[in-house]
DNA sequence: TATTTAATTAGATGAATATTAAATTAGACG
DNA sequence: CGTCTAATTTAATATTCATCTAATTAAATA
């Protein structure tokens, strides 16, 4: 059902600490003790926000040695209510309060998203057109984790659960550089991802 | 502070009864009786929910006989983020899943308010332009209650929390219809105020 | 292997809040 | 005035949840 989706996104967002720590992420990526010494809480505290938010889909994480670094989803925030995304953005970006039209990639990207993606979020159909499907390719890779391997079996579950030819879209993720394998290995490819979400800017 | 603002809004959608009324509420307005039956509750559990909607400007109220009818504040609905907002009117409204790109006027009034309006809400300057204007007394007097009857005093106290020039914004209220003047208690004009609004899409 | 550092888990505590029953208020109307 | 209806308030209860301390896990490294 999709009300609890609808409440759990809210939930995640009507904390006061939570809104911090993203507001503290728009400015970069920052691992669970520095963030606990910035809002002044116990780094027990942030892992229980950062689950809520993760589970919301709001931020990443990327491993490195023993140590998490929390950042944006870029995609998710975007497409949320403006105003939160203002007080987010607006300390790293001023222009971002200022007058901004949507502009015409955005609407096409929120366009294709809802023609494409179903209510729970399958995906229809994939698309012909070039760059819808690019789109498309962005939403759903989206999802995955920066940073973290992936076997070939789960990422292969992984897009199964939005569209049953998992190996046509596997593989479009490694012709369009979303992702790269490393013997039987997958790994997100986050410049190039972000590089062809500028793109279709 | 803006925190509280976002973190209350999303507070008021965090909770999925809270949810389901602005879902039936979007077919039209009902009162608190009925609302109460429908979601098997009783009417002070939705008196109590009723607040918090209040609060975040989601809902209106309209005093008839001594029933109070509630319906969507549609003003600050739409400018929510299009998850809720799709599953709020797909029931009434199923082309809205559809391909429905955010139209120029829309895109307009989104880049009025962010003009005009300061973060806290506060309005900047009046806008010569006619369209803008009406943009921004649309926003100003969608914050009102319908039906209710208010004193001069009143009126100037709440336009006076927008704009020091409240004499001259009251005046713009009565010259376009927004409100009506009945011997020293002013209402609002709904007929007429929702009919601009729609001349402005 | 022992130590250090970062993160997580588990359990406890306290605050916020969703809900209800019962009492109260506010209008409408005979 | 008395009665009916709708809404609100109050007080009580139960649940959720933010936060902490203390213990534990995990990885790196000396």
């Amino acid at each position: 059902m999709q009300l609890d989706k609808v409440v759990n996104y809210h939930k995640a967002l009507a904390d006061p600490t939570r809104i911090k720590i993203l507001i503290l992420l728009a400015e970069g990526e920052l691992n669970g003790q520095v963030l606990a010494e910035k809002l002044g809480v116990t780094p027990a505290t942030i892992t229980h926000h950062a689950a809520k938010l993760r589970e919301a889909s709001l931020i990443k994480e990327r491993r490195d040695k023993n140590t998490i670094y929390f950042s944006l989803n870029h995609y998710f925030i975007k497409n949320s209510a403006s105003a939160t995304e203002n007080l987010i953005y607006q300390r790293v970006n001023p222009e971002h309060t200022a007058e901004r039209i949507p502009d015409a990639d955005q609407q096409l990207r929120e366009s294709v998203i809802k023609n494409f993606f179903t209510q729970d979020g399958k995906l229809k159909s994939i698309p012909a057109q070039l760059k819808k499907k690019l789109i498309v390719l962005t939403h759903i890779v989206s999802m995955l984790e920066n940073g973290r391997k992936y076997s070939e079996k789960e990422i292969n579950e992984f897009i199964a659960g939005f569209h049953e030819d998992f190996a046509t879209i596997r593989r479009e993720f490694i012709m369009h550089h979303f992702m790269y394998r490393d013997n039987g290995v997958y790994e997100l490819n986050p410049q190039e991802m972000w590089a062809r979400w500028e793109d279709l800017k």
